[in-house]
DNA sequence: TAAACAAGTTTATATTATAAACCAAACTTT
DNA sequence: AAAGTTTGGTTTATAATATAAACTTGTTTA
């Protein structure tokens, strides 16, 4: 039986997860764009990302389904245009993983 | 032919790539506990981060043949003991990551 | 001495990211 | 006006990565 004596060891991580969903290199890039700004479409975060169109589709599509963004399809002129906006759940998502995220690079 | 009248996208990312090897939990897990202290055996990381042994025996093995930390095998009394220490290699990628990181957050 | 345990490693599988291929509509050129 | 090009994406296939399961080697204990 385990007693008083015995060294124990650890038996929690000391490490709080980090959410998946944001601790993805482009994902994280996404939100820390659309973090900054009201809204910004589809041809700007590719080019501030220097993603692919394909890569960006999906990722846009992951954080949307996890309800982090929502996607506004509208065209300006006759040229299709996919708005992405942060949403509540997303800005609060990204502040937690920022709160995490710094008991691993300790500042 | 393209002149200097074409509006220009913006032709490079705003942001830094990420080390991709930090950029991994258990890494970045592993690489924060060593880089607190001198050096830490396989069973305490396994404890402190929950880790399987297998996962982190194969990133343990990543992080060395990277160059940025360096393992031991040695006994401790009869058993086997693996050190595992952070080498200054590790130390400024960790610093990089971390650096990089920041524009990503914006802190 | 056989069963259980400790400390790992190796290999297989599931998950995830990335890239390649494709599509529809609009513009441009001949 | 038909043919080719560009824009703005989506879908699907492949490559990379992480995770878990199975195995190994040696040790301790019942």
């Amino acid at each position: 039986m385990s007693t008083e004596i015995n060294k124990k060891k650890e038996d929690k991580a000391i490490f709080k997860p980090l959410d998946s969903l944001l601790h993805s290199e482009l994902r994280l890039a996404i939100m820390s764009i659309l973090i900054g700004v009201n809204e910004a479409d589809f041809v700007y975060i590719k080019s501030a990302t220097k993603a692919t169109s394909g890569n960006l589709s999906v990722q846009l599509d992951k954080l949307s389904v996890a309800g982090y963004i929502e996607i506004e399809k509208t065209f300006i002129g006759k040229k299709p245009c996919t708005l992405c906006r942060m949403t509540e759940k997303g800005r609060d998502a990204f502040a937690d993983y920022v709160e995490t995220l710094k008991q691993y690079i300790r500042e």
